[in-house]
RNA sequence: AGCGGGUUUGUGUAAAGGUAGCACAGCAGACUCUGACUCUGUAUGUGAGGGUUCGAAUCCUUCACCCGCUGCCA
């Protein structure tokens, strides 16, 4: 059962809900029929944010009119399908919260009546049985102005059937021979120049195993899938436009329970990012990623497993609206709306990245005592946790300044009070170096009337709150830094190979970036993620997911630096 | 070239002839036990020209530019 997910409510309304309120409306198309929807994934990959905007406009579509969206897997093409994703599709629409009950169904299984609709067609002197060869039909197929060709266009229909039935009974090989539509071999509309319905293909089918050697079209199965389910609106992306008149040619010309009409919007873009299932296949194939799940890519697994939270993909994908102009949305939105959600829901740990030892001269040696530390300042209910505090500490090494810049406001000798958070107020004193002149030690006296980190007379502190871990029971932990496979110049812009394009930063993480890393909370999970912008993630692959937040930030320019 | 689409600020997206708004990013402040979060303020936009209208992002028209299609992929 997928988890429930609650989202802020949206007042959206985009182009698509002013089609479908025309066809429900009195004498619309759909007057008066419920509004279904469906998402049909082809399982030959895994989903990536891309298809979560699919999935929310499919969902959402038929949420908002009171309708259901099944899930059906787009499976006519055996060449590249695989049980394999069918599994990790479902997986990921579930961790979305995404939920189809039991309406869950495959292409395949419809290939029956695909073949009766065919006969149909036939019958009907609407298709034939073509026998140029591949390379025939690419010669014979026109071009601007020059109409395509087909010299068995006239067939008798009873040979075209005789010869469809013996495609089926597996009589020819491969490519001998197609079923094609007759429509006008001389549209401006390629798809309409007698498309081909069926093709021979010798390959089991994951589902089917060698029951089949045709295979449907996508163009002739989709429609037929849509009307058999009883879809009202079938929404797909921008590059299915042109097919749309063949979609409701075969609307038209088969014998089906239903009209379903199909509406087109523009697919997702990321600036940065690389989206296309053909590429990231390609990152997969090469060795060049871990795998479909490596927490650099825009998967939905690997997004998880980076530590983007379902909630805060489905509000990024609500809040990029909908619409049919090519569109790029900015990465730092996406992260927006992660930070957005960690910032409600993550629970807190001190952890120092790049450590260095700070010494509060005037504590005590040898004691030891414990303060209390809230888990989440935005959220009460996430309780306190007691963290150990000494006279010897590690703190970021970016919050000691020898000589302050203008508006630094954390420690330099001379500099302002600051405070430890949930310990005391602190005033750097000095610091020892190395004989390179490193910064080896910080050096601060503290303030023992300011025991939780308020000082007793109530004073402002002018300085900045500093995380801090405690030296001897820190625990130490690997952090990973990942970043995405962040492209620059943008891939497909550039007329050169994308993988020339992949932030060089990015690939040098793969090899496991080791980030020395002390954890204050010593029951903190040893295995992190680190994210620009300031979160600690932990990998969700290796223990239950949660976040850890960081108080520094690293922009999207400084991970294309050095 | 043929067919199909598109064009609102840096980005994304609203405005169904009637104040061009929202979010993110930016900038400037305030607040804060995370330089986070939050809050306040602020700059920048209807591709161009003509027409209809009291009034046009919206309707008409001419033009410009951008994208997709020419698989027996989906």
């Amino acid at each position: 059962m997928a988890d429930e997910i609650k989202l802020p409510e949206l007042e959206s309304r985009n182009f698509i809900h002013a089609f479908i309120e025309e066809d429900i409306a009195p004498g619309g198309q759909y007057e008066g029929m419920t509004v279904h929807t469906r998402f049909p994934p082809e399982p030959n990959g895994y989903l990536h944010i891309g298809h979560c905007k699919a999935l929310t406009i499919d969902f959402g579509t038929a949420e908002k009119y009171g309708g259901l969206c099944n899930l059906r897997m787009d499976d006519t093409n055996p060449t590249k399908e695989d049980e394999e994703f069918v599994e990790a599709i479902k997986e990921d629409i579930h961790w979305l919260g995404f939920d189809w009950g039991d309406r869950f169904f495959y292409g395949s299984d419809y290939f029956e009546e695909d073949y009766r609709q065919a006969e149909g067609l036939i019958k009907k002197g609407l298709a034939y049985v073509c026998q140029l060869t591949p390379e025939e039909f690419k010669e014979y197929r026109g071009g601007v102005g020059v109409p395509a060709r087909s010299p068995w266009r006239d067939r008798p229909i009873e040979e075209s059937l005789d010869l469809f039935h013996r495609m089926r009974a597996g009589e020819f090989p491969d490519g001998a021979m197609t079923l094609r539509a007759k429509i006008d071999l001389a549209s401006g509309n390629f798809n309409m120049r007698d498309p081909v319905l069926y093709r021979i293909n010798h390959l089991p089918h994951h589902r089917h195993g060698n029951t089949w050697c045709i295979y449907p079209m996508y163009d002739f199965a989709h429609p037929i899938q849509d009307a058999l389910e009883g879809i009202t609106h079938s929404l797909c992306s921008l590059e299915f436009e042109a097919h749309r008149p063949l979609y409701n040619w075969v609307v038209e010309h088969c014998d089906l329970p239903s009209k379903p009409r199909q509406i087109e919007f523009a697919r997702l873009g990321i600036d940065h990012t690389v989206m296309s299932k053909r590429k990231l296949r390609r990152l997969v194939e090469e060795g060049r990623v871990s795998g479909w799940d490596d927490p650099r890519m825009p998967t939905l697994c690997g997004l998880r497993r980076r530590g983007y939270t379902p909630r805060s993909i489905r509000s990024f994908c609500e809040r990029i609206g909908v619409a049919k102009s090519a569109n790029i949305v900015e990465y730092g939105f996406l992260e927006h709306c992660l930070r957005e959600d960690l910032n409600e829901t993550a629970r807190r740990v001190m952890a120092v990245l790049r450590p260095v030892k700070l010494t509060v001269t005037n504590y005590p040696e040898g004691k030891t005592e414990t303060v209390t530390v809230e888990n989440n300042p935005v959220d009460p209910a996430a309780g306190t946790r007691e963290v150990c505090f000494s006279r010897s500490l590690w703190v970021e090494a970016e919050d000691f300044l020898e000589a302050p810049v203008p508006k630094y406001k954390r420690l330099y000798p001379g500099g302002p009070e600051c405070r430890l958070k949930g310990a005391y107020l602190i005033r750097c004193t000095g610091c020892v170096k190395d004989q390179a002149g490193n910064v080896t030690e910080i050096l601060c006296e503290y303030d023992p009337e300011s025991r939780g980190g308020d000082p007793a007379d109530g004073r402002k502190v002018k300085g900045a709150t500093i995380h801090w871990v405690d030296a001897a029971t820190a625990a130490d932990a690997e952090v990973r830094l990942y970043s995405d496979l962040f492209t620059d110049p943008d891939p497909d812009a550039a007329d050169k190979d994308f993988i020339d394009c992949l932030n060089p930063n990015s690939l040098e993480i793969l090899t496991g970036c080791k980030v020395e890393a002390a954890l204050a909370d010593a029951s903190a999970p040893a295995n992190f993620q680190f994210m620009r912008l300031g979160y600690f993630c932990l990998d969700s692959k290796d223990a239950a997911p949660g976040h850890l937040v960081f108080n520094r930030s690293v922009s999207l320019k400084d991970s294309f630096k050095k």
